[in-house]
DNA sequence: CCTAAGGTAGGAAACTTTTCCTACTACCCA
DNA sequence: TGGGTAGTAGGAAAAGTTTCCTACCTTAGG
């Protein structure tokens, strides 16, 4: 009895591969293998359709897609929630670049990017909308 | 006559595990095989000595650290800054998930996590100052 | 001088991730 | 009904990453 490799709850941290395909599918909605494979040669890169079917299948096994089989093209989607497959992949990342802190990295953005006066006005926007939220 | 893998100037990224190295190089400052393996048993793993060597001299290789041989025990350093490796991650990062917006990061980050206050205040601060500069 | 301790170097092997060849199946339609 | 088109499935292999065994070398101490 073998059981996935990671748990079934579609946490486990996808690679940048299987990354490229949940944004298609977070975009367009559950879809083919076809329609994925497409989408990634559009505007990512060439790549064979035979490798993105394998891709999923495996992110299937894995629990990190849903299949429906109920008809003969398979329809995937995935089996997280955007945002929460994304703030996993931020959390992760804040941890291990800056100490768990996004001021940290709020810092190293405005020091060392092109920031646009438009991403800054957003921003404050957001902090704004929080902060009545929050206090 | 072959080259480093990638290009010399130390941009190419770093796995996680080589991470984990230039961290420990950022903290403590140019160091031995002895001492960073140290602090990744110490503070992250076990790890074999030879594993944390051959990784080092492959970083060597690589273009990543920068190796002194003066001594019998070689001494090693990043062969690109902090800010710059980690803002070439980040640009990587934000560019993949949210589509290279920063305040999309934001929303995400205020939306789904337990945002302490302190932190929000000092991003703002952040903001402030920042405004400062461009403005 | 000999040995032990602690370095470096070079493979090799184990995993993980990615790619794709090929076989087989189902469906459409001339 | 037979053949082409478009699927799925199953390996296998390439590529990338990580780990560590082992051999050898240098140095310090007895």
């Amino acid at each position: 009895m073998k059981q996935p490799k990671k748990k079934d709850n579609g946490l486990s941290e996808p690679t940048k591969s299987e990354l490229e395909i949940l944004q298609v599918l977070w975009q367009h909605g559950p879809n083919t293998v076809r329609f994925v494979n497409d989408r990634l040669n559009e505007h990512k890169r060439e790549v064979q359709y035979a490798s993105t079917l394998k891709l999923m299948q495996i992110m299937a096994e894995k629990g990190l897609l849903i299949r429906d089989e109920s008809q003969v093209k398979h329809i995937y989607r995935p089996a997280s929630e955007e945002y929460k497959t994304k703030s996993l992949l931020l959390d992760r990342f804040v941890d291990s670049l800056f100490d768990g802190s996004v001021s940290n990295l709020m810092l190293h953005f405005l020091n060392n990017k092109k920031v646009s006066l438009k991403e800054l006005d957003e921003i404050r926007a957001l902090l704004n909308k929080s902060k009545k939220n929050n206090s």
